[in-house]
RNA sequence: GGCGCCGUAGCCAAGUGGCCUAAGGCAACGGAUUGCAAAUCCGUCAUUCCCCGGUUCGAAUCCGGGCGGCGCCUCCA
């Protein structure tokens, strides 16, 4: 058992071997910030940051990068018509696409560069294809010359002659070959510009990965990722760019994530050429901020909470697309509140707080199951191998949920077979908190159920309101005890009446307020 | 026109040659439990994987042809 990754180079599940022994370079392609991050920008980061989280797992020492594109021309375009600096639109974009990813729990990123601080990198790159003949200077211009690179074209696989055939080439008379593209470009007035030995200008769209990741992973790295929208022409040219410069391999493994959609007849998510179907599927693009300038956070996390909608991403394959719709998501949310129970079961038994429970971080140092009753240690041994058997095929994230609510259950009758919530010997408590960290362990490489989710539940948070649920719920108890239960179920439906859940539990009384 | 992807129960979804007489979840329906509920546990819920052919001892999984959905070839993650 071992792990095996999808490379789209090959279009192969590979096994995984990387460049140095237990380490991994991985850098990924990340926004270019002119608007507020959509839901489809978070695919990316939360698939990867899973991955990382896995590799980690497996005990590789891992460095994970993202770029930040703050110099192009949508947002060149975009800060002229809102009237403020690119500088300025960059930063603001940034600071948002930032708060987003600390929300969907993405926080295993070792760097985020800027493109605007390593032009310096970028040039001295152009310089070098330059000199080797791999690319040419044109009025002002530096394009990269395709027909210099013999194997163009291997990572989406498709010739030059089969590009041409397409029609949607522009045609550039004065370019040498018409898929020659730009390395640097020549800036008219008012635009940002850096000079350069080719004349005042700004870097082109590729050339910032390849720059950057050979900067700071070094020219040859393990994992590159992106959506699969990058395939062509982007990654395709930071391939070409970055092995003609360094006559080395560029990348291991290539891994592209599926995209997300909304509705049944539109294009991806944020996409640019959006469709409109019917109007369900126009409010879904609304939500998911493509229509206009609204952000991830404002748009998708007012009505779903971000670790729903990680573990929404996460429950489908990665390379596959995924269906955008408020109904999907609601769909999880409601699939994970069993989840949300067991930890407050947990909590009533063992008297500790499931969030608190300090959980191995490798694979190879996974939860001694030894000292559990012997069903319970076979069952939960068995999940565990099919969990990392799934995630060893190419981080097949959907299976290994799959295996998280199969954990639970096995959780779940084991403290409904001995009636834990009862009561629960020491024995017993240290089984059930031997059995749940092994559940917490695997949740963690997934990057869920890591922190409590703030709600009004028990709240704990408001005096007021606690101080009455106390004193009604009294009220309710008293009328229980004397058989009354024409009052006590008045209490429980008015209480439900107002979104307030009420439990009579064998340990007591519990209420949910949503 | 070129290069690709996808089509599994009411819904979401894993599985890509034999352990599949197809995981898991939601919904639904029985049972245990409960004063009644809720929660939890147990059970039922696709002889079948869009359709038609073919390869094979054997296919949801491979090949061919349909039908349906989608992506890229536009500086979109």
């Amino acid at each position: 058992m071992a792990l095996r990754v999808y490379n789209t180079l090959t279009r192969e599940k590979e096994p995984f071997e990387t460049l140095q022994p237990g380490k991994v370079s991985m850098y990924l392609c990340g926004p270019t910030v002119y608007k507020p991050a959509h839901i489809g920008h978070m695919v990316g980061p939360v698939i990867f940051d899973t991955v990382k989280r896995y590799l980690a797992y497996n005990g590789y020492d891992v460095t994970f990068v993202i770029n930040i594109t703050d110099v192009d021309d949508k947002l060149i375009n975009k800060a002229a018509e809102v009237g403020c600096t690119v500088k300025q639109l960059a930063e603001q974009m940034t600071a948002d696409y930032f708060d987003n990813l600390e929300l969907m729990g993405v926080d295993t990123i070792d760097h985020f560069p800027y493109a605007t601080d390593h032009i310096a990198d970028m040039q001295a790159m152009i310089q070098g294809l330059i000199d080797k003949g791999c690319a040419y200077p044109l009025d002002g211009d530096v394009y990269f010359d395709v027909t210099s690179d013999d194997d163009y074209g291997k990572l989406s696989h498709r010739s030059i002659e089969q590009m041409m055939a397409g029609t949607r080439v522009e045609a550039n008379e004065r370019k040498k070959h018409p898929a020659d593209f730009a390395l640097w470009k020549s800036s008219r007035a008012g635009e940002p510009a850096w000079d350069s030995p080719w004349g005042p200008g700004r870097p082109g769209w590729h050339i910032e990965c390849s720059a950057m990741s050979s900067k700071l992973l070094g020219e040859s790295i393990d994992i590159h990722g992106g959506g699969l929208d990058l395939m062509f022409p982007h990654h395709e040219n930071e391939l070409a760019q970055s092995e003609s410069a360094s006559d080395a391999r560029f990348v291991r493994y290539w891994m592209h994530n599926g995209l997300m959609q909304s509705g049944k007849n539109t294009g991806k998510v944020g996409g640019g050429h959006d469709r409109h179907g019917d109007v369900d599927d126009q409010v879904a693009n609304k939500l998911a901020g493509s229509a206009g300038a609204e952000s991830v956070k404002t748009a998708v996390f007012a009505h779903h909470h971000p670790e729903v909608v990680r573990f929404f991403l996460l429950s489908t394959h990665y390379r596959s697309p995924i269906d955008f719709s408020n109904e999907n998501i609601a769909a999880t949310g409601k699939s994970m509140e069993g989840f949300y129970r067991m930890f407050e079961s947990y909590e009533r038994i063992c008297g500790a707080s499931f969030y608190d429970i300090e959980t191995p971080q490798t694979r190879e140092h996974s939860t001694s199951l030894e000292s559990l009753p012997e069903s319970l240690a076979v069952e939960l041994k068995t999940l565990r191998d099919r969990f990392l058997e799934a995630m060893d095929d190419d981080f097949n994230t959907g299976g290994a949920i799959g295996i998280l609510f199969e954990m639970r259950r096995a959780i779940n009758g084991y403290v409904h077979d001995e009636g834990l919530l009862e009561s629960a010997g020491e024995e017993q408590k240290a089984a059930l908190t031997t059995a749940t960290t092994l559940f917490k362990e695997l949740a963690n490489v997934l990057g869920v159920f890591r922190r409590p989710v703030e709600s009004a539940a028990a709240g704990a948070d408001d005096e007021f309101v606690s101080g009455l649920m106390d004193l009604i719920l009294d009220i309710r108890a008293e009328a229980r005890a004397a058989k009354n239960w024409a009052v006590a179920d008045k209490i429980r439906d008015a209480l439900t009446e107002l979104k307030v859940t009420v439990e009579d539990g064998k340990d007591g009384v519990h209420w949910t307020r949503d």
